[in-house]
RNA sequence: GGUCCCAUGGUCAAGUGGUUAAGACACCACCCUUUCACGGUGGUAACAGGGGUUCGAGUCCCCUUGGGACUACCA
């Protein structure tokens, strides 16, 4: 036995050795898609760009057929946030984004290359740390970690003043002995990887969606267990998507530059390189004019339960970041009208480069169109739903009367060239509330900016009701408003009024707008003749008699 | 400081050496029109700058500039 294999028996006494569990998870042999991951950690609530990052991922394992894992990556234990992952598994669970295989926090686990929660996995990777303890890639380390962060930031100044290349660790050449003394002594250790790279060094490796890349090799030992004995990111990621039998890590961009390391602990570990799809940062772009990754802390839409709050339909939502993910989308969309996102299958080709700026206008121009194509019943149920989270009165209102909810929301729907005003759920209190009698608000006439017929109005309305029959067709509807109208003055046709205006007081148009204003309290509505069917003579004359008090 | 990534209208973008430099959103105008919408037509608006290579450069190369990311016993 060597010094090296000495030490690692002194260090793991009591692990497996690592081959154990190279024979346990078995390459998966069915599967010729892309195995991809998404691997949270529980450190804040869901993030846009985590999202994205996420929906990028399972893209690519389903167009390809493959398998879609989720693991949680729970191992930096200062800075986990209760409920985190909760909202991680709800997000997921409401957009309908189910991976092939995951583990729950209570327990439940699908998929055999579990577990899939990495304090689950210290075991593993106590395994993994051992051999490379035992190789001589990997030792010991006795020194004192940072408390805080700004002691790092300090650290990093006078680094940054003599630029080393190399940054090797003074533990990195102990003897057994002076190894025993310090583990007899009760003290802790972390294991570093003792890097090969001399400062001089580059690697090459391909991202899918950049390229290839060169960049300098490592340099550094870096930790690859803490000495709380659980690794960081940096170790635990490579040997879960080794095992897990993972082909493509897609991560954020932020990563690109700690891939050498990545590459170096992989090579140490005799592992095959994984391909990488690094993906662009949402970003937005602040008062100073510098573009800057999405933040939660300035920017309330990072922030996934913004999309629920506001009740926004998922596939909005979806199909906004498919077309930020892939140019192609939007042409695809136009072609198949019809089709779900779900059919919409991108290369990795397609996806873009360049870190995109999160539009909420092009956003909302996108829920508008999924929105307009939706029947009423769709729009009734999903406005129910999300009212019941987040708007109770509105809740009560629709669910009191359903029949005639559906009816007002039929209104300019279902025909060829839909309304398209509505982009998420949380305004149709304010766009429909004076279809209720409680919401109906009218204000002084006056203040409708309307022409003069407002002198004749009261005579006008009250006649209006002798001859308005709900079972007119819209032709005699509109016909019998033209010939009130011109009893009192308006012109029949608006081209006419044009021509002399001298002669009327309005056209008929106007006298839509005094009967909308009287019915609806305001000058901005869907269709009047619809609105008037539904509401019924009865209703009808409440609300002018109610109006009759404002002229 | 160092390393890496990125660069076409306000935004998303097409473009793979020869184009009048697409399209979408937003904006403006007009048309349609009972309001608001929808729809239609048109318009404003871009290859960051400088050098090369080439008969020819948005496209290839170099430099500059600008922006971003990373530089932890975080992920």
């Amino acid at each position: 036995m060597n010094e090296y294999q000495k030490i690692a028996d002194l260090l793991y006494p009591n692990v497996k050795d690592y081959t154990f569990y190279l024979n346990k998870y078995k390459k998966r042999e069915n599967v010729k898609g892309e195995v991809t991951r998404y691997a949270p950690s529980p450190t804040g609530y869901m993030h846009i760009g985590n999202f994205f990052q996420m929906f990028i991922s399972y893209n690519l394992a389903k167009n390809t057929n493959g398998v879609f894992i989720r693991r949680l990556e729970d191992t930096d234990r200062k800075r986990e946030k209760e409920g985190a992952f909760e909202v991680i598994e709800m997000v997921m669970d409401k957009f309908g984004i189910y991976p092939d295989e995951y583990e729950t926090l209570n327990g439940e686990i699908k998929g055999y290359y579990g577990p899939y929660i990495q304090t689950e996995r210290l075991d593993i990777y106590h395994s993994f740390a051992k051999y490379l303890v035992s190789i001589g890639k990997a030792f010991p380390c006795f020194c004192k970690a940072f408390e805080n962060k700004e002691e790092i930031l300090k650290d990093r100044e006078t680094k940054f003043l003599d630029n080393d290349a190399t940054e090797y660790d003074a533990c990195r050449n102990l003897s057994f002995d002076e190894v025993k003394k310090h583990i007899d002594n009760g003290e802790k250790f972390a294991i570093r990887l003792k890097t090969s790279g001399d400062g001089i060094k580059r690697v090459t490796f391909t991202d899918l969606i950049k390229g290839e890349i060169t960049a300098n090799a490592n340099a550094k030992d870096v930790i690859l267990v803490k000495s709380d004995g659980i690794p960081p990111y940096t170790f635990c990621h490579i040997i879960d998507d080794k095992l897990m039998g993972v082909t493509t890590v897609v991560r954020g961009e932020e990563y690109i530059s700690s891939t050498p390391v990545h590459l170096e602990i992989i090579d140490a570990l005799g592992f095959d390189r994984f391909k990488y799809c690094h993906n662009p940062l949402i970003c937005k772009i602040p008062e100073n004019g510098n573009k800057r990754k999405i933040s939660k802390r300035y920017d309330p839409e990072a922030d996934m339960r913004y999309y629920f709050e506001n009740g926004y339909p998922i596939e909005s939502v979806l199909e906004y970041l498919l077309n930020l993910i892939s140019s192609s989308f939007e042409e695809w969309r136009r072609n198949n009208p019809e089709l779900s996102w779900k059919e919409f299958k991108f290369g990795i080709n397609d996806i873009t480069a360049v870190s995109p700026i999160f539009d909420l206008v092009k956003l909302n121009d996108i829920s508008k169109n999924i929105i307009s194509k939706m029947t009423a019943e769709e729009v009734f149920n999903n406005v129910l739903k999300w009212a019941k989270e987040y708007n109770n009165s509105w809740y009560e209102l629709l669910l009191n009367n359903k029949d005639y909810a559906i009816k007002m929301f039929n209104i300019d729907r279902n025909i060829e060239k839909p309304r398209k005003d509505i982009y998420k759920w949380s305004s149709i209190p304010e766009l429909y509330k004076y279809f209720y009698d409680e919401f109906y608000n009218p204000s002084s006439i006056e203040d409708y900016d309307l022409p003069n017929n407002y002198k004749c109005a009261k005579e006008l309305l009250n006649e209006y009701l002798t001859i308005f029959d709900e079972n007119d067709a819209k032709d005699t509807w509109f016909n019998k408003i033209k010939e009130l109208g011109a009893k009192y003055g308006f012109a029949k046709e608006v081209k006419e009024f044009k021509k002399n205006k001298e002669a009327y007081i309005g056209h008929c148009g106007d006298v839509c707008t005094l009967i909308r204003v009287a019915v609806t309290g305001r000058t901005q509505t869907p269709d009047l003749y619809e609105i008037l069917k539904l509401f019924g003579k009865e209703k009808i004359k409440n609300r002018f008699n109610k109006f009759y008090e404002f002229i």
